[in-house]
DNA sequence: GTATTGTTTAGCGAGTTCGCTAAGTGTAGT
DNA sequence: ACTACACTTAGCGAACTCGCTAAACAATAC
């Protein structure tokens, strides 16, 4: 069933899991490694790469997936998790204007 | 007293806070209403401005000033708070191009 | 089938966050 | 001095976060 909520208020939302996402220091870290790493990469290679418990990776992966920062693809059974770099400069271009920065896209030197 | 730790892993440390203090709505929403008033405002201003009570909305306050996203000016027995844009580009720029998305003054279109 | 490998889910405990109300601090006005 | 105003600090409780371990699941290998 379709999300009935108007526009606005699921950008809101959106925003709202995409940085909630962004404040943690190991999510932040994930999709630097996934960058570097192609931007693609299985649970277990990321896991490997952090000193945590591989569950407590899989948590944080699932709340960047969910925020839509990164998207999962099933393959065998391993699962591939892939940066989604789009939903990230969405956000900024979505929020920066709204507090004089340009859009990410198409920033301005702020008037300091 | 200086900071002794070396210059990198207190950039680590801002930028978490920044992304913190960025990850709950009402902040983000204080920047906004800061934005638009042409980035100054005092506590009560601001603090009319939301549907919490004004304790609250002072610790929301503390949260952005320690991050740098703001800076207090006290005034009689006023506090003028005022937005600082430049902590946000700062930080957008030291942790963007860590996942390929070029920084915010000069962003590269993502090779998607 | 059974075992093994890759990964997630369940559930717990410590710590943090965020709302509140009540009390405190400091400046200005009379 | 005393009152009023602007604002913060203290402290509480409910909810959430983040780490863990143990158990479950799902796909391949034997």
């Amino acid at each position: 069933m379709a999300d009935r909520r108007p526009r606005g208020l699921r950008d809101l939302d959106e925003l709202d899991a995409v940085f909630s996402a962004l404040s943690h220091n190991t999510r932040r870290h994930i999709l630097q490694v996934l960058h570097t790493r192609k931007g693609s990469m299985t649970a277990g290679e990321l896991a490997a790469c952090f000193s945590h418990s591989w569950p407590t990776t899989t948590r944080h992966l699932g709340v960047l997936v969910q925020a839509g920062l990164i998207t999962v693809r099933p393959d065998g059974r391993e699962r591939h998790y892939v940066l989604n770099r789009e939903r990230l400069t969405a956000a900024l271009d979505l929020w920066l204007p709204s507090v004089g920065l340009g859009s990410y896209r198409q920033p301005r030197p702020d008037p300091s």
